[in-house]
DNA sequence: CTTGACGTTGAACACTGGTTCAATATACTG
DNA sequence: CAGTATATTGAACCAGTGTTCAACGTCAAG
């Protein structure tokens, strides 16, 4: 293929970073192709070549955060970790890490959510991922329930998973919307007693610091996978 | 006053619904001064003449939207419930039954969030208006951890009414988002057990029905404030 | 009936933002 | 060095939207 000054790839990558900063910045609706444009200090001409219009370019640059923001890579030191319900908590303490760290992303993310109920196809991928991320947390509560069988009777893994995704997800609301009166840490204590309550065992529970002390409020969740007590 | 056709507070409420009307089926991105002038069947002239911008226009939405939607009325029959959890659980069930059966306002609050994070007052009043919901759930959490205060040892009555903040507005996200794969009666058994859990005497507990029979899927909660067993 | 205050109208203005396109630059092929 | 295909530019077009305003209608007081 001839006469290109950067290639195809690069080029649509280019523009997609300038797209994310704007949009995570100034918001989607503050989002327009000059601006993006400028950002990536192209023409706005080239923009529409690369993405035919400015809604493709939406959804391209939602493909690219949701790409980008690997949902829930389950690494080997989760694995490892032996009791069920402590690769739970586990998880959720390091995604709630993950959004405290990144406010752009949930600022994006509910963007998309709002844009989503007049956007089919945003509908779509907003909704498979919302999909993804209650499955990845699926088999660890599938084991955390089997633990127990008889007493949570009516309790199956999808409710005990979309509750998970629930947690982090109003934490992220809540964090971002209201991070005077919301305090993280004893949010966390509360849900680490929720769940915690569900290991009935008092043998092999852990117990988790919850920082009851020193800097209490405006402390950020440490990031430290807790295992072993 | 002279010269008037429909008095001032008329007019305004007149403009609000057809406001509402246009922002929740639409969006708020696609609410125009002319599609609500249009709506209430007045010039658009008129509706700036009484909002003397679109931005108090939207503002004055909000205001609307809040002071419609009451919070959480506790009411007598709540409040007649002997157990604290129970009643916890009560006011659990009949908030979800509010948003399941209004996606409408569900669909604003999430555009408000998102213009929030730019427009400082709405930020400012959807921040107060996340504090009354907790607020309103606090008692109760209190009452609900004073029964076992050595069992939760670091949970404040702030973390739980947050954590159940956290429930309503996840359900609703979700069951707006995904209804597809979220049903909402398996997340309600969840969040049942996992609350029922707080409750160490098997004594009082009284057993939540969750529907896990018949017409399973799709099935919106029934309204039945389900006192005593 | 006249007057005046004010609600009401809709056309007009100014501006933004998506999209198009003719012109130009660039790089590869022969 | 042409020649050609593609990337790139930026001006121009057009639809939509917030806002203004001069004109008009309506009502109560004098």
């Amino acid at each position: 293929m001839p006469g290109q000054k950067a290639s195809e790839e690069a080029r649509r990558l280019q523009i997609l970073k300038a797209a994310f900063e704007v949009a995570s910045r100034k918001g989607l609706d503050a989002l327009t192709v000059r601006l993006v444009a400028h950002r990536a200090k192209l023409s706005t001409g080239l923009v529409l070549f690369h993405f035919k219009t400015k809604d493709q370019l939406i959804i391209a640059l939602l493909e690219y955060v949701l790409e980008t923001t690997t949902v829930l890579p389950v690494t080997e030191d989760i694995t490892s970790i032996p009791v069920p319900l402590d690769r739970l908590l586990t998880l959720l303490r390091r995604d709630m890490n993950r959004l405290a760290s990144e406010p752009h992303l949930i600022r994006l993310f509910i963007d998309f959510w709002a844009k989503g109920f007049t956007h089919a196809i945003i509908r779509k991928k907003m909704r498979a991922e919302l999909n993804r991320y209650r499955n990845a947390f699926r088999p660890i509560a599938h084991e955390v329930l089997r633990a127990e069988p008889e007493r949570f009777a009516g309790v199956t893994p999808e409710g005990l998973s979309a509750v998970t995704v629930s947690f982090i997800k109003g934490c992220a609301v809540q964090s971002m919307i209201d991070p005077e009166n919301f305090d993280i840490e004893e949010y966390l204590a509360a849900t680490n007693c929720l769940l915690g309550q569900l290991a009935a065992q008092p043998a092999q529970r852990v117990t988790l610091r919850t920082d009851t002390s020193a800097e209490h409020k405006k402390s950020r969740i440490s990031d430290k996978p807790m295992r072993d007590s």
